[in-house]
DNA sequence: GTTCTTGCAAAATATTTGCAAGACG
DNA sequence: CGTCTTGCAAATATTTTGCAAGAAC
């Protein structure tokens, strides 16, 4: 729960992006997804903007860390809007599951990935957290 | 640790995928790297070796549950070898690292991957868990 | 001799980039 | 005006597929 709603203008605002009607539109289209979406996935629900849009767009994002990346295993990347504070980008982080039959991907934020310790050396950024399998959808 | 030895050829045999003399090489090429592989990573490392063959024989041991394909949030989706019995083929799953500096992937064999239990419905096939960041090497 | 593999070229898929024009401040 | 965004086209990257020739059994 946030004590606050999240808009694509806030999210911008708080993290620090141009809020252009472009950048409003794509990320409107993830929040109301509320499943991560591809590249391609957002441009087919935005027909109007154009896909180098789209790329640049989520370029933008990523670099401002508005949205985490998840490979799911399936053809593209995906992405999915960051429920976090921005100076602490990886702390919402929950399990994905990505259907092998639809190719959707669901988030179960239910679910929180579990925490690893790593060996000396390492130093974690981010993590990946996907199950692939059948949804309850195609199944 | 394993009471057998793992060859290509013993593997093939296991998993009833035939053993032609460029899948024993894609093989040994996975088998000896010892971290999971991108096509193009076995592409460079076999030079005699067309993309396509690379390919289709990738294609042919993931049908045969011979190998996972991992999704490491790099341009490409690596491979690695299944060390696990035929018929139950995801209980070796481990944690992965990929690092965004040299875009290489680890194996951490020495740390699992946490069980989860899924909503009602989903039926799981297989487990992905990378951890981005920074490898010791890169830092 | 039928079936599977090979090797090249071409297609298919996914994303990024060059560049000139336009919007914003 | 100077910087950032836009939109088109073209480039890049990765993987798969068509097809004819060859090897295996």
């Amino acid at each position: 729960m946030h004590t606050h709603e999240e808009t694509p203008l806030s999210l911008m605002q708080e993290h620090g992006v141009k809020p252009t009607a472009n950048r409003i539109l794509i990320l409107k289209a993830l929040l109301e997804a509320g499943r991560p979406l591809s590249l391609t996935e957002i441009e087919t629900a935005l027909e109007s903007v154009d896909k180098s849009i789209i790329s640049r767009a989520l370029s933008a994002f990523r670099k401002a860390r508005l949205l985490h990346v998840l490979a799911d295993g399936g053809d593209s990347v995906r992405y999915e809007v960051c429920h976090c504070a921005a100076e602490d980008a990886d702390t919402d982080r929950h399990v994905h599951f990505h259907c092998t039959r639809c190719g959707r991907t669901y988030c179960l934020e239910e679910i929180p990935i579990p925490a690893v310790s790593l060996p000396e050396g390492y130093d974690a950024d981010h993590v990946n957290f996907v199950v692939e399998g059948i949804c309850p959808h195609c199944s």
